[in-house]
RNA sequence: GCCCCGGUGGCGGAACUGGUAGACGCAACGGACUUAAAAUCCGUCGGUCGCAAGGCCAUGCCGGUUCGAUUCCGGCCCGGGGCACCA
């Protein structure tokens, strides 16, 4: 063994092994528990950056504990190979999206293999592959055939000079980014997926999810938004029975139907019907609505922007009072939420409230707080009164509590047949269609005849050309006459292809069942129903909700057509935060920034430790601290994960990720914790040195039942230190994925080596024990010196296929314990007793104890209790 | 604006179910080795009072529950993620 540390020759050295006996593809064995790990599969943007280290880093550690626990393991992976940056790529190169996104996947596919991850290539695809968006388009065709597909219109944002649907992010502050001209609200036909007949089930079957987070749990029933309530109709009155040519009524739908006697103006979108009749007789108003159509199509920018307003002039009737009531299109009601109407309450509503203030409208105090608070207090009040209380003002329906007036009224509203409770979703069916060329085309063929076709399952996949380069005005597949031009499959006319694609999420919303049977010529196999459900699941935060509730559904769907069995898709969810890095800059010119890589910095430091400015190291001039972002190319904060392996190998960037945070929170990059991790390295490997190159020992013998007994007071000691560090690194790593906490207890246990003595008998076989153990603990996160370390070691098996060994029981028990004593809740002392001493046996050593005399000042004990192994609390 | 999460030494973090606050690492400081530097090794390391034993203060801020609160409850401040066409 060399004593000399070097990571390129280690790591090129197991990856050679781990290949050449194909040690990762997956084989599916009825004998064997699975685990299926997943880290969600990367946009190929062009390069890796620590982000997607640090995500498959992490699904890396669980995929090889797992293996070791003889589990028949399936990690694989692919490319979310659609979507927007490659038609940015074309714009600014004239590069075809395929050939830009090929190439990346290439150069990223080579930086993934540089890091040893155990991924089962033989399964990989891309989703712009025609074999794999084929069953994108097959299923498509099926939820048309069951109606969960089906047509109507959407807002999108348009760009009147290049004439082209926009995406969010190519509008900022309001303008598109190319054209700089205001963006308006455009209404397209476009495909849905009826993703809300599934509402119920995906609120309901959060429950099924137990291993998710709290968090990701609350924020989709929070998105799904279930709200308990009551459809209001409030009739026409004569004027606006004139102005849409029939009797009717304003339908709203509210949560709190007991403060309907509080109304004192009706607001609705400007998209509504009532709003559009009425804008097209009064030019003011017509005015107004064109400008609630302009800007932005964000839920964030309608929420924050001012609250405006204009009456209509037209009027309906409050349902019980018969009042007459004005009807006033306001920007802050959304169309597509509810009725596209509201009731107005200024008195119990805070948006209301502002909304009449503005506009000089009445408020009026329906309901008044139990405990009399905002009781009879004369309006307008400093602010709404938004909790429940009892109603007030009400008519027959005063003096009730909210569930009881929200009752009676919903009843007596429904015997006039003006209402009734029913339930409201926030969550809209999710639209899939973008008028853009790089995604999976929509099955579909338009005929003058016929309508709209769908294309014949024969005739699948509808493929996309992939010579096509996008030069930002619309979609090409629109000039390009060789995909357009089509036959009716059912009159055989001239008919045009449908040149919408597919939204990207749905490439994403089932990519982890086509792992399983990649090869398949059907959409899934037998396979799928054996690998699934992913096991563990892994990837960002910002996917909490979007990605993860689409490949709910969809799974839903497939369930429901048949296809699988599994109704929820990932049975474990780790969701990692982001790698962030410290971010500098110098001012040049004023609003121009020059950003500087943190690693070509120094930092300057106080005599009491504190950053006190930093310089760049190339001219030792100050620069500016920005504090700490995400790595971005237009921070220059990033760090480069081939050039990083190249410098310290691997197995150091992959230990500091899993040492210096836990999985779920950010990471903050730092070189000095780089640095101590390679260390940390080193310090492995010339222990296990050491150990192997010293004399072989006299008592070259392994720890037997027989002479266990035998061992000194130290040896018992590291014998003890080395067991607890594998039950506790088991458990860290197998039930809390606590990965920081697992190597910093591997961390003590090499502490604990470097302090032993190996010399008397039985010494080196402890020494060399402990050293198996470490190496074993830390193999899933740093595994190719783990690989070298553990032949090095006698061992003519290789580690990945050992079994991960359990802790010895005997090793385990400790006869005595220390236990703390606190008196009155303060700490006073710190006593040892047996380790399996009673309650009684404890209280009294602690009450022995000199300093808990002085602190109990002599007073009778009122109370007492033992946490066992742990303190004695005392209360005189 | 709405929904969700977080805030602990100079720094990253630990404390798993309400029970020893600061494990482990980084930085810093002192020392050994060295011609020297790097590397390595040993030691100190929240604040404060004390010769010491030990005491007091301290987990963003204010208040509450409890024998005991980083942990539970209420209110606030600050930072981050999402808001449906970025993925």
């Amino acid at each position: 063994m060399q004593e000399r540390y070097e990571p390129a020759a280690v790591e090129r050295a197991a990856q050679a092994y781990w290949d050449d006996n194909k040690v990762f593809e997956a084989r599916e064995d009825a004998n064997q528990d699975k685990f299926y790990c997943l880290s969600m599969f990367p946009y190929p943007s062009g390069r890796l950056h620590m982000g997607h280290v640090r995500n498959y880093t992490i699904g890396d550690v669980l995929s090889r504990f797992h293996m070791m626990q003889g589990k028949s393991v399936l990690q694989p992976m692919g490319w979310d190979a659609f979507g927007l940056p490659a038609e940015n790529a074309a714009i600014k190169n004239g590069v075809p999206p395929a050939k830009w996104t090929r190439d990346n996947i290439a150069y990223m596919k080579g930086q993934m293999k540089m890091l040893g991850l155990a991924f089962d290539w033989s399964r990989e695809f891309a989703t712009c592959d025609p074999p794999y968006y084929h069953w994108n388009q097959w299923l498509f065709l099926k939820m048309l055939e069951k109606g969960i597909a089906y047509r109507k219109t959407g807002v999108v944002n348009w760009d009147p000079v290049d004439q082209t649907v926009l995406a969010n992010e190519q509008v900022i502050d309001g303008r598109g980014w190319r054209t700089g001209a205001p963006v308006e609200k455009r209404e397209i036909p476009m495909y849905y997926l009826a993703i809300t007949k599934y509402a119920d089930e995906l609120l309901g079957d959060l429950e099924k999810l137990p291993d998710w987070p709290e968090r990701v749990k609350t924020m989709q029933a929070n998105w799904i938004g279930k709200s308990e309530g009551c459809e209001i109709s409030f009739p026409y009155a004569p004027d606006t029975k004139a102005l849409m040519g029939a009797d009717g009524a304003l339908k709203v739908f509210t949560t709190r139907a007991d403060t309907l006697f509080g109304v004192t103006f009706m607001a609705v979108a400007a998209e509504h019907p009532l709003a559009l009749a009425a804008g097209a007789k009064n030019a003011q108003l017509q005015s107004f609505i064109d400008e609630c159509r302009r800007g932005s199509t964000m839920e964030a920018d309608i929420a924050t922007q001012e609250k405006k307003g204009r009456p209509t002039g037209f009027h309906v009737l409050h349902p019980f009072t018969g009042q007459m009531v004005e009807v006033w299109v306001a920007n802050y009601v959304l169309m597509a939420y509810g009725e596209g109407a509201v009731m107005g309450v200024p008195g119990h509503d805070a948006r209301d409230y502002e909304f009449a203030l503005k506009n000089k409208l009445p408020i009026v105090q329906v309901v008044k707080s139990k405990t009399g608070a905002y009781e009879n207090i004369d309006p307008p009040w400093q602010d709404a009164f938004g909790d429940y209380g009892i109603t007030m003002n009400s008519g027959e329906f005063s003096d009730l509590g909210f569930q009881q007036a929200v009752d009676e009224i919903a009843a007596a509203l429904e015997k006039k047949g003006l209402g009734r409770k029913r339930v409201q979703w926030r969550l809209r069916d999710w639209g899939i269609s973008r008028q853009r060329y790089w995604g999976c085309p929509v099955p579909l063929i338009h005929c003058a005849k016929c309508g709209e076709v769908p294309v014949p399952e024969k005739d699948l996949p509808v493929v996309l050309p992939e010579g096509l380069v996008p030069d930002g005005s619309g979609n090409p597949l629109n000039k390009t006459p060789s995909f357009l031009d089509v036959k009716c499959p059912t009159c055989g006319a001239d008919a045009r292809r449908e040149t919408d694609t597919m939204d990207t999420f749905v490439d994403s919303s089932w990519y982890f069942m086509r792992f399983a049977c990649p090869d398949a010529n059907t959409m899934v196999d037998g396979r799928t129903n054996y690998w699934m459900q992913v096991d563990q699941y892994i990837g960002g935060i910002e996917h909490a909700i979007l990605h993860l509730l689409y490949s709910r559904f969809w799974t839903k769907v497939m369930r429901d057509l048949g296809l699988v069995t599994v109704d929820e898709p990932f049975k474990n969810l780790l969701t990692q935060g982001m790698v962030l890095n410290h971010i500098y800059y110098r001012e040049p010119a004023p609003g121009r920034r020059d950003y500087f890589n943190p690693a070509d910095v120094e930092v300057l430091l106080d005599e009491n430790n504190q950053r006190k400015g930093a310089i760049l190291l190339s001219d030792n001039q100050p620069v500016e601290w920005d504090g700490l972002g995400t790595m971005s190319k237009s921070k220059n904060n990033g760090v480069d994960p081939t050039s990083f392996v190249e410098q310290f190998g691997a197995d150091t960037a992959r230990l500091f990720m899993m040492f210096t945070a836990p999985p779920e929170q950010t990471l903050e990059w730092s070189e000095e914790g780089v640095q101590g991790s390679y260390r940390f390295i080193r310090r492995l490997w010339k222990a296990v040195f050491d150990q192997v190159n010293a004399p072989p020992p006299a008592d070259a013998i392994t720890i037997t039942e027989f002479n266990k007994g035998k061992l000194n007071a130290e040896q018992k000691e590291l014998r003890r230190i080395a067991h607890h560090t594998l039950e506790k690194v088991t458990d860290d790593i197998g039930r809390r994925r606590s990965f920081n906490t697992a190597v910093a207890s591997v961390m003590e246990l090499l502490n604990a080596v470097a302090k032993f003595d190996n010399k008397p008998l039985y010494g080196r076989v402890v020494a060399h024990e402990a050293l198996e153990i470490a190496v074993m603990c830390l193999s899933p996160m740093i595994p190719h010196v783990t690989h070298v370390l553990w032949r090095e070691l006698g061992h003519h098996n290789a580690l990945i296929h050992e079994r991960w060994w359990k802790p010895d029981p005997d090793a385990l028990v400790q006869d005595t314990v220390e236990i703390s004593v606190q008196v009155n809740g303060k700490m006073r002392a710190r006593v040892s007793v047996a380790a399996d001493a009673s309650q009684e046996a404890a209280v009294t050593a602690a009450l022995a104890d000199a300093n808990v005399i002085k602190y109990m000042e002599g007073k009778p004990l009122k109370f007492s209790k033992y946490i066992a192994g742990r303190m004695v609390t005392l209360v005189v």
